[in-house]
RNA sequence: GCGGAUGUGGCGGAACUGGUAGACGCACUAGAUUUAGGUUCUAGCGGGGUGACCCGUGGAGGUUCGAGUCCUCUCAUCCGCACCA
């Protein structure tokens, strides 16, 4: 007996995997004959050290390839860097250490770390974004969306990171603040690149219903992301002559518009701008907004201040109605048309602003059971649904119809349309930052912009930069944005943007597909291996990353270059791994490795273990450098191996949810570990070939075998890693009651029947220790490469059944029986049961239900 | 405010399409081995009565022979979006 050695088998085994090249993808077309599988984990951003959430999320991926594989499926399971960044050139300025340099070194030792997990990657195909191989094909790809026109630069109003210096997308500013510094954003007016994100507004929304192996929640949230709503736009006519221009609104309620009581534009509309700038007291409420509108206390309060600028606009349905047209700070500019025609009773920002300016309250939705006579609007707008009244022609429709027959009518009248107007903006890709992809133009005085020619990609960043400055080191550079213009061969300078990072992770699972090839995208290789079968990472990059690869993936297919459209047909949010944080009496966090927790009973309190002084156990919380509560991947393996690491943080809580991280936890994985090497440890040899039958508990450890197959299998088919895990305990627990010698031949053949099983089942999430059990019990080749064991359905039912007998609902006996035992014959014997018996006297049997092999329940009632 | 989820022992969590609630693990208690400690093993472990009885899945109703599971209302927590017209 010998205690099992991870520190010796995890290398050992890494090493052997290698050389056999066990989980190397074939090619496309080498590949032909067996199902493909994708799975994939979102790749990791280089920072220098992975941490227990990566091996979480890894070997979650690495089960189902595993698992896959041993299905029979060819898997692609391949790894690659997300290199590109702004960590990068911060290093580079606090450290004077090259981003490039910086990169490539955390690469080394973070590729070390994954290996050291002992995770199914095909690392043929490894790159990182960064590689000139891999963002010049990138380059590729944007002038091909440049020349679709999905790619353009424009001037525009942008998010601005003072902290950064740079430009931030819609979708990475967060409350007002960069997503990455956390520092107000400023609103700065510059010519950028941007990709056409909107023209597959409606496309992105209609793909969600076909992605079912999604989270709902995720869903849900691209969909508010882009945020479609249909309504009609309108012109109001102003009531004074001299302006001829309407004012455009737009509405997803033209069924109130009989109950409009003014118009409101935003404080950047055109309008009020031309206003402010004649009028002081408007321009002093412009300049108002503007100061407030960042400010989160007047958000939070939410009040609703306006201007009133003395200009009328005509309603469109009633010639003699006018209606104020005022300057309010709750109007958007960047949504609709920046100006909306308020409805007070049925909206209630619009009630507030008309109760606040005494504008009058007209009701147009009745309520279904309210009296036309008596309704009126107090505190609360009314917005549900009802029948339309004090409206002319709109009378008497239900709230749908009512807006339909407005469209139509403002359309005949030639004052409005009806539209959809989304939320989402278009892809702002531009930022001045040196570790990027390099956007792939030149800037002709005579020419114009310029796509630089596809055989003078990539262009590649250059190395000699400084970061002494703040600033894009790019703009500085002596010589490597002057070039020549393509077309006249003329003086002309480099863009000296680069691409934002979120651009290199939207097509990476493509390239994955053929990490060699010439062209941006093997075709055929991609067409194999695409859509990704499983994809599997964290929420943070529900509307991000996922968003921007779905956009991506469908405009490449446009173009002609992929099949697919979703790249991603399920996906699978994993949770975090969390722990307890640690506070000194100062306040200092403190590291869990320094402190030693002690258990009083049922109480726990905990000291430094250096000088005894007693620290606060604070709470649980994700891990983050910050609080200092982390755990390193090195410090469990060298305690208990990457196994028992990766068998926690599977089975202690289902894989969507956190996981909190516990000494006691890894202790007890590392008992599994230890149990389960035990149980083949002490196997003797290969019992021959004998009949179960000769010993019903042999017959009972084959079907309980069985069982574990079927209940193992269905638990990683439904991502229930947890219960998988469990159902491991549960079956060990069972093969510790057995003798392993001196037991019957019979016993003993299904011992190793069960070993043999077992080896396979474990190793998509112990690997070396099942490589180890295999070798021990004489298994052909690897458990790498051996056979998911089947099931044999007969075997997996119960050979004797226990029922409960239910009298009125409460449990009061049970019966054994075999299974597939008719319902007359399962009564029979319920009813014949003593303890049942003792609670019928006296009663009248009224009733019996019998669920076959499953319940029984006799209602019963006072003798009569 | 809108949207999405989640509430089950001391803790993490099981329970397939309504059918024995608490699998499995952690912690805890007692005992055994070793004994410096840890490890390992055996037993116990929702609450109350402690006899084969009652109560119990956030709370209140309801449907059903039967509800953690379905319906209605309600409370709490977490997450996302947030003046989106």
């Amino acid at each position: 007996m010998a205690r099992y050695n991870p520190k010796e088998a995890e290398p050992k085994w890494q090493a052997i995997w290698q050389a056999a090249g066990a989980f190397r993808a074939p090619d496309a077309q080498a590949a032909a004959g067996k199902p493909k599988y994708y799975a994939l984990e979102m790749f990791p951003y280089p920072s220098g050290r992975l941490h227990v959430g990566h091996v979480r999320n890894y070997a979650m991926g690495d089960v189902i390839a595993r698992f896959k594989r041993a299905q029979g499926f060819n898997v692609l399971h391949p790894m690659g860097w997300d290199a590109f960044g702004l960590a990068a050139e911060n290093a580079a300025m606090e450290r004077g250490i090259h981003p490039k340099t910086w990169t490539y070194e955390n690469i080394a030792v973070m590729r070390d770390q994954l290996k050291r997990l002992g995770v199914s990657i095909d690392w043929s195909r490894e790159f990182a974004t960064c590689d000139p191989a891999y963002y010049g094909r990138q380059q590729a790809l944007f002038l091909e969306l440049y020349a679709r026109g999905l790619a353009y630069r424009k001037e525009g109003v942008v998010n601005w990171d003072p902290v950064d210096n740079t430009v931030l997308a819609n979708e990475q500013v967060i409350d007002g603040r960069g997503w990455r510094s956390g520092a107000p954003v400023e609103k700065r007016k510059l010519t950028q690149w941007f990709l056409r994100i909107t023209d597959y507004a409606d496309a992105l929304i209609d793909g969600l219903k076909t992605l079912d192996r999604w989270p709902d929640k995720v869903r849900v949230m691209q969909e508010n992301w882009i945020g479609r709503s249909t309504g009609l736009r309108l012109s109001f006519a102003f009531a004074e002559a001299t302006r001829t221009e309407g004012l455009s609104v737009y509405t997803t309620r033209p069924d109130t518009l009989y109950g409009a009581s003014f118009v409101a534009v935003a404080p950047d509309h055109p309008l009020a701008q031309e206003i402010a700038a004649e009028n002081p007291a408007a321009a002093a409420f412009v300049a108002e907004c503007r100061k407030g509108g960042t400010s989160e206390a007047e958000i939070e309060a939410g009040e609703k201040t306006g201007f009133d600028t003395g200009l009328e606009v005509i309603h469109p349905f009633d010639p003699n109605r006018r209606l104020p047209v005022w300057i309010a700070n709750f109007i958007l500019m960047d949504y609709g048309t920046g100006a909306i025609f308020g409805c007070p009773a049925h909206d209630q920002r619009d009630l507030d602003f008309a109760r606040k300016y005494h504008l009058p309250v007209r009701p147009v939705v009745l309520p279904p059971d309210a009296d036309p006579a008596t309704f009126a609007i107090g505190d609360e707008a009314y917005v549900g649904p009802g029948r339309i009244y004090n409206s002319d022609f709109l009378d008497g429709l239900e709230v749908e119809a009512a807006k339909a027959a407005a469209i139509a009518r403002a359309e005949a009248g030639g004052f409005g349309e009806g539209t959809t107007v989304y939320r989402l903006r278009d892809w702002g890709v531009s930022r001045q930052r040196y570790w990027g992809c390099p956007i792939p133009i030149v800037y002709c005085q005579a020419c114009g912009p310029q796509a630089v020619p596809l055989d003078q990609l990539p262009v590649v960043l250059p190395d000699d930069v400084a970061f002494d400055k703040p600033g894009n080191p790019l703009e500085r550079h002596l010589t490597w944005k002057h070039t020549t213009c393509p077309q006249c061969g003329g003086k002309a300078e480099r863009e000296t943007d680069t691409l934002d990072t979120f651009v290199d992770s939207s097509w990476y699972f493509i390239r994955f597909a053929n990490p060699k090839a010439d062209a941006p995208i093997d075709r055929a290789a991609s067409d194999y291996w695409l859509p990704v079968d499983q994809y599997i990472g964290g929420v943070e990059h529900a509307v991000l990353h996922l968003l921007y690869a779905r956009f991506v993936t469908r405009a490449l297919a446009d173009g002609g270059a992929l099949e697919v459209r979703e790249p991603f047909a399920g996906l699978f949010t994993q949770g975090m791994v969390t722990h307890e944080s640690y506070r000194r009496q100062n306040g200092d966090w403190v590291e869990p490795h320094d402190v030693k927790v002690i258990q009083e009973g049922e109480t726990r309190r905990a000291n430094l273990i250096e000088t005894g002084e007693p620290v606060v156990i604070g709470d649980i919380e994700a891990m983050s450098k910050s609080k200092k509560n982390g755990v390193s991947p090195e410090e469990i393996a060298d305690a208990y191996g990457m196994d028992a690491a990766r068998l926690f943080v599977m089975s202690d809580s289902p894989p969507e949810r956190d996981v909190q991280w516990t000494t006691g936890g890894i202790k007890g994985a590392w008992r599994l570990v230890n149990r389960i090497w035990d149980e083949f440890d002490s196997q003797p040899a290969l019992a021959l070939d004998v009949s179960f039958d000769d010993d019903p508990r042999a017959i009972a450890l084959v079907r309980s075998t069985h069982r574990l197959i079927k209940t193992l299998t269905e638990a990683i088919e439904g991502f229930r890693f947890n219960s998988g895990v469990a159902s491991v305990y549960a079956f060990l627990n069972e093969l510790r009651g057995l003798p392993a010698s001196g037991a019957t031949p019979a016993l003993l053949a299904a011992r190793a029947e069960a070993l043999n099983v077992l080896a396979r089942l474990i190793a998509p999430f112990a690997p070396h220790l099942a490589e180890e059990a295999w070798s021990r019990i004489g298994g052909a080749r690897l458990v790498a490469q051996a056979p998911w064991p089947t099931y044999d359905p007969a075997l997996v039912a119960e050979e004797m059944l226990t029922l409960p007998v239910q009298v009125n609902g409460k449990r009061r006996g049970e019966i054994h029986l075999p299974p597939g035992t008719s319902a007359a014959e399962a009564e029979k014997m319920a009813l014949a049961d003593p303890a049942i018996q003792r609670h019928l006297e006296g009663l009248a049997v009224r009733k019996v239900i019998v669920v076959p092999d499953r319940i029984i329940n006799i209602v019963v009632g006072p003798a009569s």
